[in-house]
DNA sequence: CGCGCACTTGACCCCGGTCAAAGCTAGTGG
DNA sequence: CCACTAGCTTTGACCGGGGTCAAGTGCGCG
């Protein structure tokens, strides 16, 4: 036991945690600076490239994961084929916990990331003698819930254009928590990934992006780099968006 | 204190928790028989008739409540009017628990109902002293978060008929473990509540009920009373259904 | 018995899907 | 350094599923 802890803390690295973009954030944010080593030690961190996998649905839920840096998705596939994004996944976000024991969603890379990973059972074990470590889990699943019934009302009750325009501004959001620019966008994504994200085809993505462009809410630089030109119209054309 | 406890003993009925349908779901399911009525004095007990609202989006979210019986259903109301249900609600299910103070949907009475309702401070607080109440919360949260995700890929990737299947299995799913019947399934919501789970209109529900009943994989008794016929092709029309 | 409301069915139309072709850009190799 | 290629994105033309509008239909309730 003492020996497994002393084999991982050979792991740090010079910051392992000081410059993490987690750090403050979530699971991570509960701990203080004298703890958070204990959460560390307990997990493992480690990284993926673009496209792989980080778990697969149905597979048996043996880790949990924090994102350090880059990006990923949640996605669950059809058994024809149609392919549905449930939410891209930023540094910061804890995931991978789950009622039973299999994903319910598979986890991809979308480009290249760090994570930190816990066996899930670890983890639970550890957070019963931490009464704010647990009372975190339950914050951060109620957050989740809150997104993914936006994104429901979104699929529900909205055009082409309206589900573009919010998924832009949830973009931004959480580009400003992550500390990043409000209006300058990095979509690391393909077309079809937000295509499969908004419940639509590259094609209409393609055409919603111009329409913005045209009347002037956004700019692109880039097919993946756009600009938020009039934030207030396009809150106007998602229209319910909320913070 | 112990004068409210005292009060609220008052209150209890004759069989108060032995003929509740949550008695052994989610929440109160964790409680031992000795020590329900702990949890049953902390809260009070109360029903709500058709139509009316069990609580408001954005009202403050002040209380949690735990269904005894009857059907609710969660809302949210765009700006413009658009409405989308984003669930129904069984007898058994918790409801109300928020991450900020605020809550983030609507909750109105399909039918009469009974519910039982706590502060959700003091029930936060019970929790912090019953480690297994804290971990039941979160497990409902995920089972919650289990079944929105599914309704995101029937929005974001299903057509009409598809849709109603999916529809109609969960229906029976939910009914199978409130004890009732796996082929004889109650429709309390309106063809109007329907559309704006599925994100279609009622004249695409209607003639999705008909296409099923014409291709024999269900009958229509009455429009709130329907027959499962065939289970396994409503499986594979429903596609991606998972119990 | 008849009124009202919810549901069903039909006719037509439009948004977004489908199919096809033409840019754009990054990466590779001569 | 440039030409070539491959994959992603954009744009256009056409089509169809589901929305819209409107007219029945049936059932519960007074």
């Amino acid at each position: 036991m003492n020996k497994t802890i002393y084999a991982n803390t050979q792991n740090r690295g010079d910051n392992y945690c000081k410059d993490c973009r987690a750090r403050y954030r979530d699971l991570c944010g509960v701990m203080s600076d004298d703890t958070i080593y204990t959460l560390y030690d307990l997990g493992r961190s480690n990284k993926i490239e673009k496209g792989e996998y980080l778990f697969m649905e149905e597979a048996p839920s043996t880790y949990v994961y924090n994102i350090s840096s880059g990006m990923l998705m949640l996605e669950r596939i059809g058994s024809d084929g149609r392919r549905q994004i449930i939410s891209f996944v930023y540094p910061g976000d804890f995931i991978g916990l789950t009622v039973d024991s299999n994903y319910s969603v598979s986890c991809r890379a979308v480009e290249a990331s760090r994570f930190c990973r816990w066996k899930r059972t670890e983890l639970e074990q550890f957070a019963e003698g931490h009464q704010n470590l647990e009372k975190s889990l339950r914050v951060i699943g109620n957050k989740v819930l809150a997104r993914t019934i936006d994104q429901i009302f979104i699929l529900g009750r909205k055009n082409a254009v309206e589900r573009l325009a919010f998924f832009l501004l949830q973009t931004s959001g959480r580009q400003i928590n992550a500390g990043l620019s409000e209006t300058q966008l990095n979509l690391p994504m393909t077309r079809t990934d937000i295509a499969d994200h908004l419940g639509l085809t590259i094609e209409t993505v393609s055409r919603a992006f111009s329409r913005l462009s045209k009347d002037k809410l956004i700019e692109l630089a880039t097919p993946s780099l756009v600009t938020v030109l009039d934030h207030d119209q396009l809150i106007k054309c998602a229209d319910n968006y909320k913070v």
